[in-house]
RNA sequence: GGGCUGGUAGCUCAGUUAGGCAGAGCGUCUGGCUUUUAACCAGACGGUCGGGGGUUCGAAUCCCUCCCAGCCCGCCA
């Protein structure tokens, strides 16, 4: 039911309706038999009865930072690529490196192979500007460690999916035309280009009778050109003739240098409405997940010329919202991202993974300030499903489903400390003294394997890290040598007075009761008192509850610091 | 301007399929513990379910309308 204002009958149509209601990309929507999304969407798939492999598709542009939010081309499909091997299917889980785009800008942010953020000034940016225009892949890496530009990003795109641990097989696209992967379906283009044409019409209103779903790239200067550059075809040659002509890209123009050249399909790149298309059908996709930026532009236009124009069947469609980070869009330019890379140093990846298992449908802030709460919601997921299975629930819920899809093995229970808690211990890097304060506040059942335990204790990195990058309220550590502090007499007085009552043994309330009672005796604020602890042990103003922190050290060790004698 | 998607407690989110008491965690407050120092436990507070209207015995849920945000309707992807 798409269409549009037909300039000829001036009739009005609805915009909105895609062509058949199995192209709806809001495929979540109403009613679904599922509590898990990824369940219900590889019904969708199921009832379709693909052949095996099944083939589950997502896609980047390896242009720059790949940032949290691009992982849903891959997290989101691997869900689904899970659900349906469940149910005994063969899924292939590919991503294509849409690496054959042209550099339309420069970026402003790049990030090394390790996942670390760099402005343009660290890296070889002149050599950038002279590329404009060009395909990514043949563009050299400004890093100088991969072949190319395009193979730069991919290869980090590739390390994110590796980190996440999910299996998924990269499909470049540069190499795919090169290796005439593509060349049935641009001679199918080519040759009735017309319709081609007249199908994206009802979508894009700049297409015009200059329009040819292939653009060249130009043999002298390298340009990917425009769909008006090719000038004939000869579909028996497998060639088109075109002059180079300048590209508009957004603000700017990218100039053409006026070459008149022939080109092969495989020198060239088809236009993203029929490129699509173009992998669905060559790839054999049956499910694909993509951004709320296509479902109401290329999607329709995609899921029309797939069905008129190449005589096929679109894949199952999933429009997904995107994230915020912190509140705010994702922004490379900006440098307002996130990489994988970072996330996985305060996070562990099965909290990550479960980020994704939540509703693709809503849109969804990642927060690093709050990645407590992300991690509180995590570990309550994992009771529900431990939870269910103690008692031999059969209900298929979210936690029941999704979770074994999240963890190596659903198997063993792991023992988890309360985030803050780990953050709290971290405070310390006495990794003994990290298990004893775990054992005493009960996080660490007493009789836990000591396998079990030391991958527990592994959350305090997590939590550690979280707590420096952040800044905050649990960013303290244990000073391990005296800080370079002086006070009054009346406070010295009171830390030895401290100090002999830590020596005699009492515990952390008594400890923190006798700050207070010292203080007073003093006629000291006890907040001033506090605050001189601080200094002593963290070198801060602040810190966490000092008695009962106080009781879980190493006593003599207290006692020499609150004496200040080292 | 038109279309699509989203909007539920201070925060992060369930609940909307199929109308049936407004939910969880965190935060806050109070207490456990005569004393402000972020870990633990208990309890309490916290809501115009974006606003308004309609249908209904009954609406977060269905319908209409308006507001806000994002996206698409140019190029590009």
């Amino acid at each position: 039911m798409v269409s549009v204002t037909d300039p000829e009958r001036g009739e009005s149509h609805d915009f909105s309706r895609v062509e058949d209601v199995n192209d709806d990309p809001y495929i979540l929507a109403g009613s679904q038999p599922h509590d898990f999304w990824a369940e219900s969407v590889a019904d969708v798939i199921d009832k379709r009865e693909p052949d095996d492999p099944i083939v589950i598709k997502g896609g980047i542009s390896p242009s720059g930072v790949p940032h949290l939010g691009n992982m849903n081309e891959i997290a989101r499909g691997y869900f689904v690529a899970e659900a349906l091997r469940e149910r005994g299917r063969t899924v292939r889980q590919i991503f294509t490196a849409d690496d054959r785009d042209p550099l339309r800008k420069i970026p402003r942010k790049l990030a090394d192979l390790d996942g670390n953020v760099v402005g343009l000034g660290e890296v070889d940016a002149s050599a950038l500007g002279r590329n404009l225009g060009k395909p990514y892949t043949a563009i050299p890496d400004p890093f100088g460690c991969c072949e190319s530009y395009g193979a730069h990003f991919s290869n980090l795109i590739e390390r994110s999916a590796e980190l996440l641990e999910i299996p998924v097989e990269t499909v470049s696209n540069t190499e795919r035309y090169e290796s005439g992967a593509f060349d049935d379906v641009i001679r199918h283009l080519l040759e009735h280009r017309e319709q081609a044409r007249n199908v994206l019409g009802q979508y894009q209103e700049k297409v015009d009778d200059d329009y040819i779903p292939f653009r060249p790239i130009c043999a002298e200067c390298g340009h990917v050109t425009e769909t008006d550059a090719v000038r004939s075809v000869d579909l028996d040659a497998g060639t088109v003739e075109y002059v180079c002509t300048d590209v508009e890209a957004g603000e700017q123009t990218i100039e053409g240098c006026g070459h008149e050249g022939t080109a092969t399909f495989h020198e060239g790149k088809l236009p993203w409405r029929f490129e699509w298309p173009a992998q669905w059908q060559v790839l054999g996709v049956d499910f694909e997940p993509f951004g709320k930026d296509h479902a109401e532009g290329s999607w329709p236009s995609g899921a029309d010329i797939t069905r008129t124009v190449l005589d096929d069947s679109p894949p199952v469609p999933m429009a997904y919202e995107w994230f915020t980070l912190d509140g705010e869009p994702f922004s490379s330019s900006a440098g307002h991202v996130i990489m994988v890379q970072d996330v996985l140093e305060f996070l562990e990846p099965e909290v990550l993974r479960y980020f994704f298992t939540k509703d693709p449908s809503r849109a969804r802030d990642f927060s690093i300030e709050r990645a407590d709460q992300l991690v509180d919601e995590f570990d309550r997921f994992e009771r529900t499903y431990f939870d269910e299975h103690a008692r031999e629930d059969e209900t298929m819920d979210e936690a029941g489903t999704a979770y074994p899809m999240i963890v190596e093995a659903a198997s063993d229970r792991p023992i988890r400390l309360p985030y803050t808690f780990a953050a709290v211990l971290g405070m310390t890097d006495d990794s003994e003294l990290r298990e004893k304060m775990a054992r005493r506040q009960e996080h660490i059942p007493e009789d836990a394997s000591e396998s079990a335990v030391e991958a527990a204790l592994g959350r305090v990195e997590y939590a550690r890290t979280w707590a420096e990058r952040t800044d905050n309220a649990y960013n303290y550590r244990l000073a391990t040598d005296l800080p370079d502090v002086s006070f009054g007499g009346d406070t010295r007085q009171a830390l030895d007075e401290l100090a002999g009552v830590v020596e005699a043994g009492h515990d952390g309330e008594e400890i923190q009761s006798e700050i207070f009672e010292t203080a007073r005796e003093h006629d000291l604020d006890p907040g001033d008192l506090f605050t001189a602890g601080y200094r002593l042990f963290f070198d801060t103003e602040q810190g966490p509850k000092l008695g009962p922190f106080l009781a879980e050290l190493d006593r003599e060790f207290v006692v020499r610091r609150l004496r200040r004698e080292g």
